[in-house]
Parts: C-alpha cells; structure tokens; sequence
RNA sequence: GGGCGCAUAGCUCAGCGGUAGAGCACUACGUUGACAUCGUAGUGGUCGUAGGUUCGAUCCCUGCUGCGCCCACCA
C-alpha cells in the first residue's frame, strides 16, 4: 500500500542504483548512446541534467522495446581547465608558482582525479541516468592513450597531420596555442591612437592608427591602399618607427582600408594575422617581440624588456605623448579576441605547433550528413554544420600544457622527427633513418587538445584499434545527444576521426551494422562518404584498395541537438550572474522524476527551456497525481498485476474506453519519442492520465466499485492493466515513481507496452460516454450558470429521440446521476427550464432560482456563438470553388455542421418563445 | 557583411492548409472517502506586420519589423 503523502526521497534512493543498465541481450538490436563525457572537474549543472535526461529516456525507452542498448559513460580529461584547476590548488597549499616539475604535476592531477574527480557521477546516479557504470572510461585511461598514439601515426603516415610554423591564438595566461573554437570575440572599450610615424630625412610625417601601440617595436612597414590619393607620394619612402626609429618602407598594399583609422596601418607580421598576411606578400620580416607570458621581449629598448604587454601599451602612449606624436586619442568600441578558459586577451603569434589538415578530413564528413548517412535532429543544425565545415581551418592540436596526451613524436639530436606510437617504434624508426642504434630521442613537450581524444571516443570507448565485437556491433548503431555549442568541438571532430579511423567492416556482421555501406567491402558498394573520402585522401587510384582495407563508416547515425537552459527570465544561466539552478536541490525538494519530466515536457524543438524554481512543479504535481490515483486504485482492489489478464476480452464500456485512451497513448508516445519529441510524450502520457484516467475514468467506476455489480471484476482488472501501461510507459521519463508502483502492484521485469496486441473494437464505447460525457458537462455548466450550489440535487426530466443517447442515458443513468449531481424523474413538478445539447433536451427543475430573463440572455448568446460558426460553414458552401475543389470529406463535414447547429437554434429559439409567452412551467 | 532560429491568451509554450489549444495566473463555486501538489465551471487570442499562392492561410512562399544566436571583419 502506497504511503498517503507523496514523497519522493521515500523510495528514490532505493532505486537509485538499478541494474537496468546492465541488461543486456546479444541476440537483440543494438542501439548505443554516446554520453558526451563531461569535464572531469565538472559538477552537474541544469544543462547537463537535460542532457542526460534525454539519453536517459531514450536509453530506458529502446531497454524496454527490446533493444541491447549500450549507455556508455565516460570522464574527459579536460586539459587545460583541470591543469588550471589543480595548479590553482597547488599553489594555495604554498607551493611556490613554477617550482613543480611536470612529473609532479601529473601526479597531484592524477591524485585529485582519483580522490575528487568524478563527482559528476554520482550525480548523474542521482537524476537516474542509466549508464553502464562498469564500462566507465576516461579520456585519458590506457586504451585511450593507446588509441590516440595509433591515429596519431595513421594521420601522420596519410599525411592529415603535419608540424608547421604558423601564427595561431596564443593565450598568455596558460602559454599555450589555443584553436580558433577557444577564441571568444568580447566587445571592449578601448582607445585608437593616431600616431605619428615621421618620414626619413624629413619633417613630414605620415599618421598611422592603432589600438596596439605596444607592438610598433614589431613594425616593419607601414601600409596604404595604393588607390588612396592622400598617400599616394608616400608610397616607397621611408618612416622611422617612433621611439626605436627604425627605418620602415611605406607599402601599398589592398589590405589597407582608406575609411578605416588613418588609412595608413602599420604592419606588424609576428603579432597580427592580417599582417602577418601582409607581410608574407611584401617578403618582410616578422619581429616577434613578445613572450610566452605576454611581456616585451627580444628586439624593443631596455625600459620595455619583460614589462607586460598593457604596462608598455601604456609606456608606449605616455613616451609618444611627450614627444608630441600622438595626433588624437580616440574612443572605441571593438572587438578583442579572449580566451574561453582564460579569460585573458589573446595574443596571435608564430610559433611551431602540430595541425590536422582538417579541410581533407571534412569532406567525407561533409558529404555523411548531405547524403543523410548522419541525421541532426532538428535538421537546421545542420546548416550550421555545413557552415563550419565548407569553411574548416587548419586544426591546432598542440598545446603546451601538462595535462593530457603527450604528442607521440620523438626528435633526434638533429630535430628530425619521428612519430610513432612510442618510443620502441620512435627508435626502430630512427635506427633505420640514422644506420645506427642507441639514438638519443626527446619526446615533443607538448600535448593534443581535449577534443581530440574526444573526437574519438565513438571507437575508442568500443575497443578500437581492436578490432572488438562491440565495436563490430555497436559502431555506427548510435545516438549522440548535446548542445549546439559543441557541434564543432565535438561532432564534428568525431565524424572527421571517425570515418578515418580504420574501423574495418568484419562481414559477417556487415549486414546488420550498416544499413548504408553495404555487405561487400568493394569500392562499388560504397556511398558517397566512403567514396568521397577515399578519392580525396588518397587519389582515386588509390581509393579502390584503401577503402577495401578501411571500410570507412560513420560512428553514428542520429545526432540530436537539445535546447539551451535559461533561467526563468530567460537569460542564460552563469554563475557571475547568481542565477544558477542547482539541480540536485530541484531533485532534493521535488525528486528527480519531477525534475526529469519537467525537462523532457519542455524540451520542445527549436526553442530554449526557460526553467525557474517552481516549472519543476508541473512534475511534481503530475505525479503526485498519478501516486494518488493508484493509492485509491489500491484502496479497491484494483492495482494488482494479474498476468492472466486478456485486455482483449473487456466488455464494460467503461472498460473500452479507457483501454481506447490507453491504446492511442501508447502509440502516440511512441511516435514522439522515436521522433525525439520529449514535449510529445510527456504531454501525451500527462493528458491520458490526468484527463482521461483521473477526471472521468475514475469518476466513472467509483459506483461500481461500491456496488455488487457483476462488471466489478472486469473493472477491477482493467483498472490494474490501465495502471501497468502508466508505470510502463512512464519509466523512460520518470523511472524511479515507475519502479516504484510497478513494485507495489506486483510487476516483475518492465517491458514496454504492445499497442498492437490490442485489438478490441471499442468505438462503439467511445462514442457512448462521449456522448456521456458531453451531457456531464452541460448539466454542470448549467448549474453553474443558475448559482446552483454543487450541494443541492437537480431534478432533471430527460428527452432524446435519438436511440443511441437513449442507450447512454439508460445505461449509465447512476453514473449521470452522480457526477452532474442530478436526480432523474419522469415528471417535473414546479417550474423547470430546458438546456438545449446535441440530440437531447434536458429539463431542469430551478424553482425561480434564476430569472427568465437571464435563461433567455443566456440561450440569445449561445444562438449568437452558433450563428457565426454557422455563417462561416454557409459562407465556404456558397462557394462553388469550395464545393468543386475541396475534398468530399471537408465538405460533408461542413454540411453536418450546419445541419446540427440548425436544429441546436431551432430548439433554442422555440424555448425562448415559450419563454416569452408564459412564465416558465413544464416545458 | 553572411547565415540560423523565434514572434500564438496576462506569463510559459504546444499546434496546424478546413470551428484556436495546454499549463500557470485570474474569476466564481467547492473540502463528496484517491488527490487542495485537488475538483467543477468560467474569463481571456483580428496567431508580429505587409503582400503572394490557394476554394480556403495562424499554418506554405516573399518582403519588413522586433528579439536571440552563430560565423566573418574591424588600424
């Protein structure tokens, strides 16, 4: 027996562990779902909640439809923001900045990894998410290590990833390259300084406009658009750069924009990526005079050396200003590239960093979603994919932090480089390019990005390089659920990696993982992906046995992309702001399946989730709902799982219409959630249980529970069905109040509803109590309109020509009775008035309760509402294009309706006549 | 500058080529043995704007306005 309050802390930590996960079944589908693994510094915010949530019910939805779903979790090692993290922590125990050597590093990361790092997960057990704990992985674990080298060389050896010299995002704070993603354009206030540059040999001077003047020490030109006819006798002469005097060309060069500044720039090519452009087009030389840390150095004078970049900005300006060179000091609003994890401004500069060559790898990827191979969900994500990728640059990998997966290249004595997947190979390698053995090889200092092992976490979570039978079965057959946001980070990323790893098609299974690269492994067999992808890297000749070899698929076929959580205002949720819902304390106050259903009920396509405080209510009263309709169905015998039970054999019409409802529910649930509609679901099973079950279904069996009614059995036992199907098919979206009942009437294994195995003919019931129903209504509405109180029984007389409403009124004359709180006579005596419905006239005994005049206002503007659903019917059947081009079905329907609103104003009218001619009697 | 999304009741949002919907809020009534985290009945909308397609447009198309976002550029 169910407790009478509604707790959900009551049973949830009983479940909170279930072993749904963990069923599995080898000889069924396979279907997976890709968490995105979170940061392994990360705690469960609300976006992640969604997020999970979603998979989660996608996850418990295929368990139950019979699927061998893998919920595969895992942890990522988040490079920079954990290395910043635990630094941080380290320098507050007093150990002094720079004093760790990289070896203690890593082991403080690895210890507070192992000793706080993964709160996230039990959290995620907290909102129920069903992963397969036991097959937990972390980016960073030995597999995934392995994994990394090996592609690492696989890219190398296709020549996809290359080491170059190049300018790229530098953030000063953590000294290292960051990739173009990590960049966050901020809109600043800030100054555009018009300095003088003066000419060589002369007291001219040219004016050249800058927000940097710190890096004029870079200068090695200035720049003037050679149409612009102020400069024109400029171009060719010589400046000195201010303060150094450092005689510079003045370049003509398109880059120059005579509206913008002074329509002279100067050219700095090692601290700008137009100049740096520039100065490659000019053969000129690149300065660098900055270092890692964002502090003059190198070529600048001795005041400047290691002075931090805006101190000198500011030196800059003061020296200018008291040599008088500064023409004017003007205002702005611009845009200044940041760093994501930093926060600090960027700075562009050369330096040697490892690269993916990107564009090849996307357009494989490019054409897997074109041809529909990959599927976003909604599909106009994929216009922003398109987007990104048509334009792709070339990928930054490296970074010089700590933290993450050392570059698998080793360099000789003489820097030749060698990558390999480690060192043995590295030396086997240098052994056969120098001739000789016992080489001295040094390791590349630096790491790869994050994503980069999370580009490959599809195939490395399944085993991959080995070629495993999980992989064999489960690659390809997956969902991945996450935010717009990390559409470039990551989806993209994997689709790249994914179709270029070597996961090779055993034959055997070809069949049943792919349905679009078909059984044979030849060329021919191939899509456009494969086909695409293989002509690109390695020339069509080439394809032919490279795709053989690789078999290239997609790691997954659906990508659903969620909403953005706001707060209730809907502005995005930050901590800076104060306006973070934490939600764990949601699920502490109103439980995780309140929370969970809220989410899934808001997650409607195409628009953010505006979430406060009390939203998660709409759940929690939902299943404070559902607990106490079963508390009641248990009071009467009616919540017991009875697996005999043949819902097929049900005769009561009370019976068939809920069993109708239920019907239609299941298969509309099960439309949304195969179309991802969460709203659709939650809304569907929400309308079946409140508005079907509760308001009229229990209604309407009460009598014949508190009788000895010979149905009472039937009703008994389709009552505990109705129930099962409820818990069933609310698991996937609230699995914890779902285990819970179904533990209480009895069910063993969850499983999910056959909509199919239901046969039964019910629309002869259907139509009985809508017609039961519709009376209901009105004698209620009725009396309210007279001020009747809810207490006081009418006395009603019932007319109807029409033999079917006669049936409902014979048949269910106690259930009428009860619920519009009416008793039913043959004669009325005293005054009565008639209330007009479809088919049937109910007189009703008032007693001078309300005036005439009123009854005859009332039926007026009822007669007004109808004439105007009724001219607009006339309006559309005067039409002869209506009547000759709208389909025979429209235009029936429009007839019928004005037949019955005809016959609906004919009696209304008559009553208000009799009305007028006498006071009201029995009419 | 290029692109995407959104605009429906006071609020939050569904919906849809053929009679405009829900929840919350509001009004009135109600504690009858499941449930006040509730029930019953109501109030409330020319579906942002201007055109077009159509027999018929809130829905499809185009322009416009407003809001949000993405990318690029910015001396």
């Amino acid at each position: 027996m169910l407790e009478k309050n509604f707790d959900p802390k009551s049973f949830e930590k009983k479940f909170l562990f279930d072993e749904e996960a963990a069923r599995r079944n080898e000889n069924a589908e396979p279907f997976m779902i890709l968490l995105p693994p979170p940061n392994v510094t990360g705690s469960l915010h609300v976006g992640h909640s969604l997020c999970y949530t979603l998979q989660d019910i996608v996850a418990r939805y295929k368990r139950l439809k019979g699927y061998d779903v893998l919920f595969q979790p895992g942890l990522d090692h988040a490079g920079i923001v954990t290395q910043l993290l635990v630094e941080k922590q380290v320098y507050e125990r007093g150990i002094p900045k720079g004093s760790l050597t990289r070896e203690a590093l890593l082991e403080e990361i690895w210890a507070w990894k192992e000793k706080s790092g993964c709160q996230i997960l039990g959290q995620m057990k907290v909102l129920g998410i069903s992963c397969d704990f036991s097959r937990l992985r972390f980016t960073m674990d030995e597999g995934s290590q392995k994994a990394v080298a090996k592609l690492f060389v696989n890219l190398y050896d296709d020549s996809l990833i290359y080491r170059g010299e190049r300018m790229v995002n530098w953030d000063p704070l953590i000294r290292s390259a960051i990739s173009d993603l990590e960049v966050i354009e901020k809109e600043i206030d800030g100054n555009l300084w018009h300095l003088k540059y003066k000419l060589q040999d002369s007291e001219d001077f040219i004016t050249v406009a800058t927000t940097r003047p710190e890096t004029i020490f870079g200068d090695v030109a200035v720049a003037v658009n050679p149409a612009d006819e102020r400069y024109k006798d400029f171009i060719g002469k010589t400046v000195l750069v201010p303060l150094i005097n450092r005689p510079v060309q003045i370049i003509a060069d398109e880059y120059a924009d005579p509206a913008k500044g002074s329509g002279a720039v100067k050219i700095t090519p090692a601290h700008d990526f137009n100049d740096f452009e520039v100065g490659k087009r000019h053969n000129l030389p690149a300065s660098n005079i900055m270092n890692a840390n964002g502090e003059l150095d190198g070529d600048v004078p001795e005041a400047f050396q290691h002075m931090d970049r805006f101190a000198a900005r500011k030196l800059v300006v003061e020296l200018m200003e008291k040599e008088e060179l500064v023409v004017k000091t003007e205002k702005i609003k611009h845009k200044v590239p940041f760093g994501d994890r930093s926060g600090v401004m960027l700075e562009p500069r050369i330096t040697r960093q490892w690269f993916i060559d990107a564009a090849k790898l996307a357009v494989p990827a490019i054409e897997a979603v074109k041809n529909g191979d990959i599927k976003f969900t909604p599909k106009h994500w994929e216009n922003l994919y398109f987007e990104w990728m048509n334009n792709i640059e070339p990928w930054c990998i490296s970074r010089q932090i700590w933290w993450g997966h050392r570059i698998p290249a080793w360099y000789g004595p003489d820097g030749q480089v060698f990558v390999a997947e480690n060192i043995q190979e590295a030396w086997k390698k240098a052994t056969t390019f120098y001739g000789k053995d016992n080489i001295k090889l040094v390791q590349d200092e630096d790491v790869l990005d994050t994503w980069y092992s999370s580009g490959m976490w599809p195939f490395v979570t399944l085993g991959w390089p080995e070629n495993t039978k999980d992989l064999q079965r489960f690659y390809s057959n997956m969902l991945v659920v996450t935010g717009f946001d990390i559409i470039f980070f990551w989806i993209a990323r994997m689709i790249m990696m994914g179709l270029h790893a070597n996961v090779t098609l055993d034959p055997l299974n070809a069949s049943r993982a792919s349905e679009v690269y078909a059984t044979s492994l030849k060329l021919d067999s191939f899509s456009g992906a494969s086909k695409t992808y293989a002509s690109s890297t390695f020339g069509v000749e080439a394809a032919s046995a490279k795709v053989n070899a690789r078999a290239a698929r997609t790691p997954f076929r659906n990508v659903y992309i969620h909403a953005l959580v706001r707060d209730e205002k809907g502005n995005k949720m930050s901590k800076s702001k104060g306006n973070v819902i934490d939600p764990l304390k949601l699920c502490d106050v109103y439980g995780a399946d309140a929370l969970r259903y809220t989410l899934a009920s808001m997650a409607s396509p195409g628009r953010d989730i505006k979430m406060g405080q009390q939203t998660v209510e709409i759940g929690r009263n939902f299943l404070t709902k559902l607990w106490n309709a079963v508390r009641f169905a248990q009071m009467n015998d009616c919540a017991s799982y009875n697996k005999e039970f043949d819902v097929n054999s049900v005769e009561h019409p009370f019976a068939k219409w809920i069993v109708h409802k239920i019907r239609n529910m299941i298969t509309d649930i099960e439309n949304s959630l195969d179309n991802y509609r969460f709203d659709e679901a939650a809304r569907h099973i929400y309308q079946c249980v409140w508005n079907s079950f509760c308001d009229w279904y229990m209604e309407f069996i009460k009598p014949i529970l508190q009788s000895a009614s010979d149905s009472k059995d039937e009703i008994r036992e389709v009552t505990s069905w109705a129930i099962l199907q409820f818990v069933r098919v609310l698991y996937p979206i609230a699995p914890f109040i779902s285990k819970k009942l179904s533990e209480d009437i009895g069910v063993g294994e969850m499983a999910w509803p056959d909509a199919n195995a239901i046969t039964l003919d019910c629309n002869d019931s259907v139509q009985k109590i809508d017609g039961l129903q519709n009376i209901i209504s009105s004698v209620r509405s009725i009396r309210k309109f007279m001020g009747i109180p809810p207490s006081e029984k009418l006395e009603v007389n019932i007319e109807t020509a029409d033999p079917k409403l006669q049936d409902v009124f014979g048949e269910y004359k106690e259930i009428l009775l009860r619920m519009a709180g009416i008793s039913a006579v043959d004669k009325l005596e005293g005054q009565s008035i008639p209330l007009v419905l479809d088919g049937i006239v109910i007189h009703i005994r008032f007693d001078g309760k309300i005036s005439v005049q009123s009854e005859k206002e009332r039926l007026n503007n009822e007669i007004k509402k109808l004439m105007k659903d009724k001219d607009n019917a006339l309006n559309r059947l005067n039409n002869n294009d209506f009547l000759q081009k709208a389909s025979e079905e429209v235009v029936q329907e429009h007839r019928d309706r004005v037949e019955s609103i005809n016959e609906k104003i004919s009696k209304m009218e008559y009553i208000i006549n009799v009305l007028n001619l006498t006071p009201p009697a029995f009419i």
